[in-house]
RNA sequence: GCCGGCGUGGUGAAAUUGGUAGACACGUUAGACUCAAAAUCUAAUGGAAGUAAUUCCAUGUCGGUUCGAUUCCGACCGCCGGUACCA
């Protein structure tokens, strides 16, 4: 998974806010360095399947692993990791079997980009890449299993990759097509669908052709329908089943046969043109037809009269790019092929037109125009001149498409139907005619599954001659990625590896005879597809996975990561996984049971008047909120965007872990707001939670004592027990911070604290701060890791308070306050609240109208 | 255009089975400590008026429901993310 953003040495606003955290006595660096050291060493957050633990004991708790780029982490990253660890040393304080593992999604383009520019092997680059994130990762103190650690590089995972990839061979939803494909001519490579941003190409922003190449693809269509029912189930924010819903985009429908009139052309007697239609109750009104201008019947419908013009009409839509076809969405073009169809209901001729506004790609690659009953064909034919027929009352066709429902007239035996009668109706009047069929049809296309690249999986299979396409053996895996000299592609589009004679040459695993080995390889999805699947048995050398273990774990219970594989890599894994819980492989049907999606971490950036942003470095802090561009002295504003290079407000981790900690760097990213939402990065924000922990450390200073405790702190105690506990089973980390800070702004205060209140906050901020706590807790005595005390309890009646405020108001506005038993009565609110002096000065003279009184909130008094 | 999300102090934010708007934190101001500064500690801090008690205004805008709306409903405006003629 590739990061969006670089991390760079940033020089933070903090030195103009003059607080320097190495000023404080509070020793982080030498604690965190001891602590890591001592987890790594004991093993301490191995996790073992433990049958001792039931079911609902254990908890799989995955991040979406990263990327190894050359930049380092970024402080995207650790949100997500940080929010998962917090919650799975709360789970294991909580008696939870914890399996939390990380790896890496080594194979991709950035590295292989940087060999064809150095030479430098990608196993080098990449290799190297990993050892710094696993020791920028380590850095935070996260609990992961690091015995559980895979890249989806190396041959021992990638073997299982292709073995997988065999099986869905096997079930026949692999397969060759040569297809149009979108090129990146300066990645030279074909690249899908979905790395197309606005027709360029996602990585390197070029602008995408298209080109015929053979390509290997996956049938996910076949698996449509249970990629959307199965969403049913889980426990996913709505927003991201919709996105998967509309992505998979399903729709029912009809295909209708139009015969095509043979009289200017004997040779199409009997031809027919299909059209996919979702409105077939409108087929009365279909006034002509449009074919995209790739449809294979366009050369033999086209009359001599109109060939030049259809010809030239071709050549200039397969210029164009993605981009510019639907940038010229508003002004619709086309021409007439000079051929005609009939329409199955009525016989009437009507004419046959190509434009660029259908898709080959989908449907049928043919429709029949409804110009009075869709807005594209209404502009279509108005801006043709094409005949109008309503075919439904209650909209103005004059004006626009009416796309509502209505009676049916101009419609012969539809009249005076609504849509769903008459669509039902006209099908099945179609299906006894044998003119149609009831259809579905899906925007989601089959998955281009194959790269033109040197750094992937190399497929399990070999072309022969005789035998055509043959599957590697399973013994035979996996099928090693062979070292080669040159990195370029071959610029005719194949992969680097084409180029490897003696690689490339092989013998038929079948009938022995001279072969071809398949020189494509996988797309970088095809290892984030199944690796939560290998943590679970990482060193597995006779199956991908053991059944035992595979059932032990699954689902995944909780799985964090970007909204940037909302649609992608979440409906490739489930897809996958389908496939392996068909074949008996895998015992769940979704992969992830619950998913969340945390904000990204964002910068604070300045804007000129004009909305061009000045880098960061160019800006003078000139009062509260306002700014100017040290350079002009012009204002600017100050607005939120994405961290970049270029505005220099990038933030590199490992420069905030030096100067404040890794327990102020992970409360901090906690403390900005909720996990889900996105939010900008402020140095001096971060100051407020080094203060905090300083004041933890220096409260662990004062003498240890079985004093008893003042009754309100203890209360604060079991309170913020109660909110820490709550909000971090709900995620909420934010709020339990503040509840924590507000317990130690209290207990800094007292002179002497007593061991079991400190011992039971210690375990509280633990999750969220591991060194700090385990270092105090050690100073408590005990001479273990606290990563596996029990949580702390609360008393439910220390949580609560013997009196509240209750608030008077008069007609809803706030006008006093009184003190009473949390259990006070109504009648007796109502009593003391018109009782109290400056209720009486307000109500004198007016009429009381009505007493409202909530128990332990308020008395409101409407007069008049 | 469509789909999804979001609009609260100078800043990050909190609070919703409808019941004290702004917890906590940053910043700012004043004070203590200090030769001085930093750090630390104490206090104040939504806006306006008033010596004060207090009053008015305030959760994007406008309207509705309600004794009471940041919370529910309707319309609109703005921002962010996704998507691109899917018949």
């Amino acid at each position: 998974m590739k990061p969006n953003a670089n991390s760079r040495r940033f020089l933070t606003l903090r030195r103009a806010h003059g607080y320097h955290a190495s000023m404080s006595k509070y020793p982080f660096s030498d604690i965190e360095q001891k602590w890591q050291s001592h987890w790594e060493t004991a093993k301490t957050f191995r996790a073992k399947e433990d049958s001792a633990f039931p079911k609902n004991k254990r908890a799989y708790v995955l991040d979406m692993f990263p990327y190894p780029s050359g930049d380092g982490l970024h402080v995207g990253h650790p949100e997500g990791y940080t929010a998962t660890d917090i919650y799975c040393r709360f789970l294991r304080m909580n008696g939870y079997n914890v399996l939390h593992p990380m790896g890496f999604d080594s194979f991709g383009l950035p590295a292989e980009n940087f060999a064809i520019k150095t030479g430098t092997h990608p196993r080098i680059t990449t290799a190297k890449n990993i050892k710094t994130f696993v020791s920028q990762i380590k850095s935070f103190g996260f609990s992961y299993d690091w015995d559980r650690n895979l890249t989806t590089h190396s041959p021992e995972y990638y073997k299982w990759t292709q073995w997988i990839f065999l099986k869905l061979y096997e079930k026949g939803l692999a397969y060759e097509a040569e297809a149009p494909i979108n090129f990146c001519s300066s990645c030279k490579t074909g690249i899908a669908n979905e790395e197309v941003k606005e027709g360029r190409c996602e990585r390197c922003g070029q602008l995408v052709e298209r080109r015929n190449l053979r390509q290997w693809m996956l049938k996910i269509t076949a698996y449509a329908d249970r990629l959307i029912e199965d969403l049913e189930d889980l426990d996913w924010p709505d927003s991201v089943k919709t996105m998967q819903k509309n992505w998979i985009g399903k729709s029912e429908g009809a295909n209708v046969m139009f015969r095509i009139d043979p009289s200017d052309n004997p040779e199409l007697e009997g031809e027919v043109l299909e059209v996919y239609t979702t409105r077939p109750d409108t087929l009365f009104g279909a006034t002509y037809m449009v074919m995209a201008p790739e449809h294979p019947l366009v050369d033999r419908l086209t009359t001599p009269a109109q060939k030049s013009a259809v010809d030239e009409y071709i050549h200039t839509s397969a210029m164009k790019s993605d981009l510019e076809r639907t940038d010229l969405a508003k002004d619709k073009t086309g021409v007439f092929t000079g051929g005609y169809a009939v329409n199955p209901v009525n016989g009437e001729k009507i004419p046959i037109w190509i434009s660029d506004y259908i898709l080959i790609s989908y449907g049928t690659g043919a429709i029949m125009a409804v110009p009075a009953h869709d807005q594209r064909d209404w502009e279509f034919a108005r801006k043709f001149n094409l005949p109008v027929i309503e075919v439904l009352k209650g909209g103005d066709i004059d004006t626009e498409a009416f796309t509502e429902d209505g009676p049916h007239v101009n419609s012969s035996f539809l009249d005076g139907m609504g849509k769903q009668e008459a669509i039902d109706t006209i099908i099945s009047w179609l299906e006894e005619r044998e003119l149609g069929t009831k259809a579905v049809n899906y925007k989601l296309r089959d998955w281009l599954f194959s790269r033109q690249r040197y750094w992937g999986e190399p497929f399990p299979i070999v072309h022969c001659p005789s035998c055509g396409v043959v599957t590697i053996p399973e013994n035979e895996l996996p099928l090693v990625l062979p070292d080669i000299e040159s990195y370029e592609p071959t610029g005719n589009g194949e992969s680097p590896l084409a180029r490897i004679e003696e690689w490339v040459n092989c013998s038929c695993p079948k009938c022995g005879g001279k072969a071809r080995r398949e020189t494509n390889t996988m797309p970088n999805w095809a290892g984030s597809c199944w690796y939560y699947l290998r943590y679970i048995d990482p060193q597995n050398t006779n199956a991908f996975v053991d059944p035992e273990k595979e059932q032990y774990w699954m689902p995944v219970n909780l799985y964090v990561g970007g909204s940037e594989h909302t649609v992608l890599h979440l409906l490739y894994a489930r897809f996958w996984h389908k496939v392996l819980y068909d074949l008996g492989l895998v015992s769940t049907r979704e992969p992830f049971q619950r998913l969340i999606n945390q904000g990204m971490i964002t910068s604070f950036a300045y804007e000129r008047q004009n909305k061009t942003l000045v880098p960061v470095d160019e800006v003078e802090e000139t009062g509260p909120d306002s700014f100017v561009e040290k350079s002009t002295g012009e204002p600017l504003t100050r607005v939120i965007a994405k961290m970049s290079k270029s505005l220099k407000n990038v933030i590199n981790p490992d420069d905030i872990i030096k100067e404040f900690g890794a327990d102020s760097f992970r409360i901090y990213e906690m403390f900005m707001g909720p996990l889900q939402v996105s939010k900008p990065w402020s140095t001096s924000g971060l100051t407020g939670v080094f203060r905090f922990l300083d004041r933890v450390w220096r409260t662990g200073e004062k003498p240890l004592s079985d004093a008893p405790v003042p009754p309100e702190v203890e209360k604060l105690l079991h309170k913020t027990i109660k909110k820490v506990t709550e909000d971090t089973g709900a995620l909420e980390f934010n709020t339990a911070i503040s509840q924590m800070m507000i317990f130690i702004n209290e207990a800094y205060k007292l002179n002497e604290i007593n061991k079991d209140m400190w011992e039971a906050f210690l375990l509280l901020l633990n999750p969220y701060a591991p060194h700090i706590t385990e270092e105090l807790w050690q100073k408590c005595g005990h001479d273990s890791s606290c990563a596996y005390e029990s949580w702390p309890v609360y008393t439910p009646e220390l949580t609560v308070d013997d009196t509240v405020t209750i608030v008077v108001q008069v007609n809803g506005k706030l006008r006093a306050k009184f003190e009473a038993p949390r259990d006070m009565q109504q009648e007796e609110m109502k009593t003391h609240a018109l009782s109290l002096e400056r209720i009486q000065e307000l109500t004198e003279g007016a009429q009381i109208r009505k007493v409202i009184a909530v128990p332990g909130k308020l008395v409101n008094i409407v007069v008049t």
